[in-house]
RNA sequence: GGCCCGUUGGUCAAGCGGCUAAGACGCCGCCCUUUCACGGCGGAAACAGGAGUUCGAUUCUCCUACGGGUCACCA
């Protein structure tokens, strides 16, 4: 057989070569250590948990190095493709702060290892189509669909391995002459490698994540290029991730059983592959027993699930980082202000196996990360998302910004923040009672316990009007619990808890009662933040508007 | 079915031949406290099973079970 004819007579419109695009796309002669990796998805329209693990381990091992991280798109599949999914792809990754010095972006490329999308490197795959095929390494396929599911019946009803190969692989060997006749009548075709592996043979293979992995060697005569002209991704990964000069591939594990046919491609182009991280698969509880996420099935595979259910970014972060590396919580807890880049990622504390989603524990690590952030901060994110998913707070929201701010404020900083609320969906029922509008207070509703009687609470609601009346409210904490204290010990009150709980018959309650009287006139319910605070910000004359709205549905006149 | 990967408390996980087998989330109890949230202290809770190797196995080997993945002109 005379190959080089042969690749002649199916790449003729091929003009460069090899050596050209060597010479074209040179190592990137970056100092030794730095790690060259990318994102490589598939533009399904569908931004998913698995891309941001994958995207995160890359972004760390890259940028902590000194080196390069890009975006190429596997734009292979026209048929799955959705229109406007490559921009949806790099909006989301760019929300994640997943930040790419080269690569796909929505201006077009930018680098100098382009193009970055594989439908536009057509040309480039041929140049080694070519020349495996005139080292008889690959060889056209003429078979139909209907020839090769047939064939896969056959081998089913036979118990054998699947798959073109052996005697199955019927255009391994053809004459010349019959493949001339199948293009001269304008048959489809397809590349095929020709493998010469056998099962009977172990590859051995170390995976930074996995370890030593022995695997059986590749019989498979795979398809490089599809009827299209278009690589199938084992064929574009080897030539990119070369080309590319890419030192570390990170990808789901799901990719393990293809390992060794990539490994023998890279063997075949006479190059180096890189070096390989598999990453077990995110999984979920189903019933009593784990399975991998689902993007059919799982709405929280999404990306947009955890925007929408108001996740910081930086919660999903921070949780996905102590996923793959768990001394990243100790860190955290050592170095609760710095920025996480600055924790000392290692894919060597990364697990084999699968991880199983903990929403418990992305929401305790969301409340955490939403303690630390300043007022001004839980501002910003709460507009921003508030603004798309919940318009009508949004509206009282940013209508007074630096109230919103100060009633955010209460509790914060310090060593000991509060910790309200997991996600940004929660803060407008948490803030509810600072705004005339969201107030919904719950003492309207039959049978809300006041936990003193009505004719006490409307006394001390009663009283405190008077009071604040008179001398106006206290303007610190301290004078204004004192005075608190003092009114209550007047009506009979006891104005310390400790006394009051050891002769509870002396007194017709403690300070706390006449503190929640004032605290569910004020904020509607029985649970807030510091109530000082709560009234200071809302200031007296919405206060004392409480107040008689409280006081009118205890039955006080005034 | 073939091939491959995995298996430490409910969950996430340290561990890498000798430990009373860390820690975190969740759960329970106590403390702090004008409510709640926070915080502090304590508790229940695990090496899938069986053979080896070894003076000694959670750690190494094999088998079994279970879980997962993969066998396309999809990635």
């Amino acid at each position: 057989m005379d190959y080089q004819k042969l690749a002649d007579m199916l790449f003729a419109d091929v003009v460069k070569t090899p050596e050209e695009l060597e010479a074209e796309f040179p190592p990137r002669g970056l100092p030794e250590g730095a790690v060259v990796s990318r994102m490589a998805p598939s533009p399904t329209g569908f931004v998913h948990l698995g891309n941001l693990v994958q995207g995160l381990t890359s972004e760390r091992m890259t940028h902590q190095s000194g080196g390069v991280l890009f975006l190429r798109v596997e734009d292979t599949d026209q048929k799955r493709e959705v229109a406007g999914a490559v921009e949806t792809l790099i909006e989301a990754l760019k929300f994640y702060d997943i930040r790419f010095d080269e690569g796909a972006s929505v201006q077009g490329d930018i680098g100098d290892y382009g193009p970055y999308r594989q439908r536009q490197r057509r040309d480039i795959y041929h140049v080694y189509a070519k020349k495996l095929t005139a080292e008889g390494k690959a060889y056209p396929c003429f078979c139909t669909e209907q020839e090769l599911s047939d064939i896969h019946a056959e081998q089913e009803k036979n118990k054998e391995n699947f798959g073109y190969y052996g005697k199955y692989a019927v255009w391994r060997d053809r004459p010349i002459e019959d493949i001339e006749r199948q293009l001269a009548e304008g048959k489809p075709w397809v590349l095929r490698f020709r493998s010469e592996g056998s099962i009977e043979n172990k590859v051995k293979f170390t995976d930074l994540i996995k370890g030593a992995l022995e695997l059986t060697e590749n019989d498979i005569d795979h398809v490089l290029l599809k009827s299209d002209g278009i690589p199938t991704y084992h064929f574009a990964h080897v030539v990119d991730d070369h080309l590319m000069r890419t030192t570390h591939v990170v990808r789901g594990d799901e990719w393990l059983p293809s390992l060794p046919f990539h490994v023998q491609l890279f063997a075949a182009l006479g190059w180096k592959p890189p070096k390989y991280l598999h990453i077990g698969p995110l999984m979920k509880m189903d019933g009593d027993s784990k399975r991998k996420l689902s993007k059919r099935k799982d709405p929280e595979l999404a990306l947009t699930f955890y925007e929408q259910a108001g996740f910081p970014v930086r919660s999903v972060y921070e949780y996905l980082l102590g996923v793959l590396n768990s001394n990243f919580e100790d860190w955290r807890r050592a170095n609760p202000d710095i920025p996480a880049t600055e924790f000392k990622f290692s894919y060597k504390k990364m697990n084999p196996a699968g991880s199983l989603f903990d929403e418990n524990k992305l929401r305790d690590v969301s409340k955490d990360v939403l303690a630390r952030m300043t007022a001004q901060e839980v501002y910003a994110l709460e507009s921003e998302w508030a603004e798309k998913y919940n318009p009508e707070f949004y509206k009282v929201f940013t209508e007074k910004p630096e109230y919103s701010q100060a009633a955010l404020s209460i509790g914060r900083g310090g060593k000991k923040p509060r910790k309200d609320f997991a996600t940004l969906a929660e803060i407008p029922a948490y803030l509810s009672f600072f705004y005339d509008e969201t107030f919904v207070p719950e003492y309207e509703q039959d049978g809300f316990d006041w936990q003193v009687s009505r004719e006490d609470a409307a006394e001390i609601v009663c009283e405190w009007q008077e009071l604040c009346a008179k001398d106006g409210m206290p303007g610190d904490g301290d004078a204004w619990f004192a005075l608190v204290k003092q009114m209550g010990e007047r009506l009979g009150y006891c104005p310390d808890t400790k006394l009051y709980r050891s002769e509870p018959e002396k007194w017709k309650g403690s300070v706390g009662d006449v503190s929640m009287v004032l605290r569910v006139a004020t904020c509607g319910r029985r649970q807030s933040p510091d109530l000082f605070s709560v009234m200071d910000i809302m200031g007296s004359e919405a206060v004392m508007k409480r107040m008689s709205r409280a006081g009118e549905k205890l039955g006080i006149r005034n």
